[in-house]
This record gives structure tokens, sequence and C-alpha cells, in this order.
DNA sequence: TATGCAATACCCGACATCGGGTAATTGTAC
DNA sequence: GTACAATTACCCGATGTCGGGTATTGCATA
């Protein structure tokens, strides 16, 4: 006999946690493990709880999904990851890959589709699920990604920063979160503002909103 | 005999409706009449089909759920509206209730207190679920509400001047085109701010990019 | 007429960001 | 082994934003 799937959901909307422990539950093969509702209660849950799958939305409060799906990838990876957002974004589809997360799912789409990405991402494919349904499995190599970011050639720990400055955060806040110097960010944001050629005061918070 | 309660479900994440579905079906007593995506199918739908409540997303493509709940008031005064939001925003909740709608609920809270919620608005109560699940179903005369807005309402030149900060122009740049002094644009920005409790940096910029 | 609000204009202190530097450590590529 | 990039850390000055004030003018309406 079988032991059941252990899932974890993160999300910060409690409504949205509670709709998909209906969908999933109505499948008796898997079971919710826990729900927490940001990302330092997710890490904290793992102490206690080794799930099989954890599925978990892009921009939680206190620490974001990719911020802990990166940790948990490196802690416990073993545990299957899938990440949540509201809208399909290519760059943010490529960030997940880059960490090794094993699949996104848009809410645009429906619980059939989701229930599908779930049961393959089990079965160790990794799904990305794109506008429509359609679903892209191929994993492309690091150096293929013809992003933006790419073409400016801005390192990991810049494009990193770069994402926790699209989120609203100071350098302050950064520097706190990365457990850095205030002086690094800064230092960092610098040396972004100067590849990307902006100029303008708080620009890159306008080159992160508009271009990731 | 009764007749099962009719619900429409608007949300543009299809997902979420499938989970409102899910929570909304433990209850046999209600049925869900049609699903759509945005404010225009909402319209739409309501030609072929009366239900007795409509749950509707504030923020949909094509047609928001404010401006389709107006339209849906005036024609259909006799369909209950419940609006579903991300988070607990008291002038949005004002609004709501100037404009006849029975109930808001954020996103923040879970099932239990979203069933009760309908419950209670087929009821015929008027339900405002605050923070942490209170509820706030007092609906202030109709003159009194016209002061609270108008203590939230932006004024013309505080919009159009926010619509430069989400322009990304500072304020020395909006009074040059305004013809206006550089003190009188911080003054409006700190009255915005105060209206729409603003209180981060570079918070109005942010507030701007994601609501207009 | 009086009250209230919108719009204008100014001062000050606190904090965040940007641009200019300097400098040490690590790892990788040639 | 040296050269270079990435990452870390710090200082300074200039500019922009936010919160706290004060104050005048004009318009609407109670």
């Amino acid at each position: 006999m079988k032991n059941k799937t252990q899932i974890i959901l993160a999300d910060d909307h409690q409504l949205m946690c509670d709709g998909l422990i209906c969908i999933i539950q109505e499948n008796p093969q898997y079971e919710i493990a826990a729900v927490v509702n940001n990302g330092r209660e997710l890490l904290q849950k793992l102490n206690g709880t080794t799930p099989d799958l954890i599925i978990f939305d892009l921009s939680m409060p206190i620490m974001n999904g990719i911020e802990a799906a990166e940790r948990i990838k490196k802690d416990y990876p073993q545990i299957k990851l899938i990440g949540m957002s509201m809208y399909f974004e290519e760059t943010i589809q490529n960030k997940l890959k880059a960490i090794g997360v094993n699949g996104f799912f848009p809410k645009l789409e429906d619980s059939e589709v989701f229930l599908d990405c779930i049961q393959r991402v089990i079965n160790n494919e990794n799904v990305f699920v794109r506008p429509n349904g359609a679903i892209d499995n191929d994993i492309p190599k690091l150096n293929i990604t013809d992003n933006k970011l790419e073409k400016y050639k801005l390192s990991k720990r810049e494009i990193e920063i770069l994402f926790q400055i699209k989120e609203g955060k100071t350098s302050k806040q950064i520097a706190e979160s990365l457990n850095l110097s205030y002086f690094t960010i800064e230092t960092h944001r610098k040396r972004i503002s100067k590849k990307l050629h902006i100029k303008e005061h708080n620009g890159l918070f306008k080159y992160a909103i508009e271009n990731l």
C-alpha cells in the first residue's frame, strides 16, 4: 500500500489556499501536510515536516516565493516545487528554471490543468505551464536565455537584487534579507544602473517594474 | 421545496474560480449558475440568466468589478452583490457601499468566513468583512457616506499629479509642466499620500504604477 | 456671512537613491 | 601565476521624497 503524497501549500491569500485544498482533496492520493501564508513560515514548517511537494505563490509578504524556493532547493533538493503567479511571465519562468524549481502555474488556468501539473511533477516531469494550458517542459541551458538581463550581462547577484528592487524593497531591506551590508547593496545598485544606462532617481525601480 | 440559490462567479483567475466553486458546492443549497472572467462577460451573461447573487473580483480586465457592479445595481437592483479583493482597503469598501454593493470580502480571509459572508448576504444582511474576519455591517447614511468619500476621494488636481507621478516624473518636472511651484507639488503629494495611507519612501510611484 | 475645501506657496528634518570614489577577497580563465 | 570579473564593504556630496508644520487666496454652499 502506497503512502499518500504529502503537499504543503504556501499563499498569502487564505481563500486561495482553501480553494486549492478543496480542489486537491478531490484526489484521495494527495494529502495536505500544511498550509502557510508567507515564505518565512514555509521555511519554519520544513523543520518538522518533509513533504513530497510544495506549491507556493511567488508574491508573498515577509519572504517571497522565489527567495524561499532558492533556500528550499539548496537545503532540501529532493522536495518538488511548483511556483504559482497571477499571470504568465517568461522572465520569471526562466528565473524559476535557473533555481531548479520543477514547475510553474499561472492562476489564469483552470483546476484541470492544475491537477495535471501536480501529477506530472510528482512523476518527475518538469512542467512549466504557458498561456492557454500549453506546457513547456524543456529546460534551456543557462546561457541560452535571451532576455535583456543576459544582453546587458548582469551577474546572478545583480539579477537577484533587481528582483528584490521590483518588490519595492529598499536597499536596507534587501541588505537584511541577504545578510549583507547596506553599502554592498548600494554598490550593486550602482553597477546595475551603469550596465543598464539608468540615471534618473529611482530609475532602477521603474526599470524592474517594466522589464522583469 | 425551496429552489437553490443561484450564484454567478466573476474572477479573471480561473484557478480562483474553480477553488471557489469547490468551496461553494460543499453547501448543497447553492448552485453555480455561471462563471465568467471579466466584467463585460458578466454583463452579457445577465441577458439570459438572473442569479440571486454575484460574487465578483474588483480587478478584472476589459471591465473591472466596480464598473460592472455599478451597471448591475442600476439595471438589476434585486441581485445581491459581493465584491472581492486581494487586500482590505477602506476607501474601496466605502466606494462599494456607495454603489449599493451588499458585501466585501478580502481574499486574505478563509473559506469559513467566506461562506458565512455569502449566507448573511442572502439573508438580506450587508456584510463588509474587515481584517481578521471582523464584520462591519453598518451602512452609514448616504450623506455621511458622501462626506467620508470626500475625505478619501482625490481632487482633480491630485489625480492629474498622480498620473504624472506614474509617468516617472519628479516633483520638479511636474511643477515645470504645470507652471506651478515645486513646493505646491510637494504639498499635493503629501495630501495624496495621506488620503491613500501611503507612508513608504516613493510609495506614491508604486501606488500609481499598480492602481492607475 | 461663515465654514470648509481646493489650490497655491514656503520651511525644516529625516531618509532613500544615485554618482563619484577606494579597497579587499574570492574564483576562474588564459 | 597573473589578469579579470564578481562580490563584498565603506565614504562623500547631490538630489528626491515624506512628514511635520504655516499661510494665503478663491469658490461653493449651508
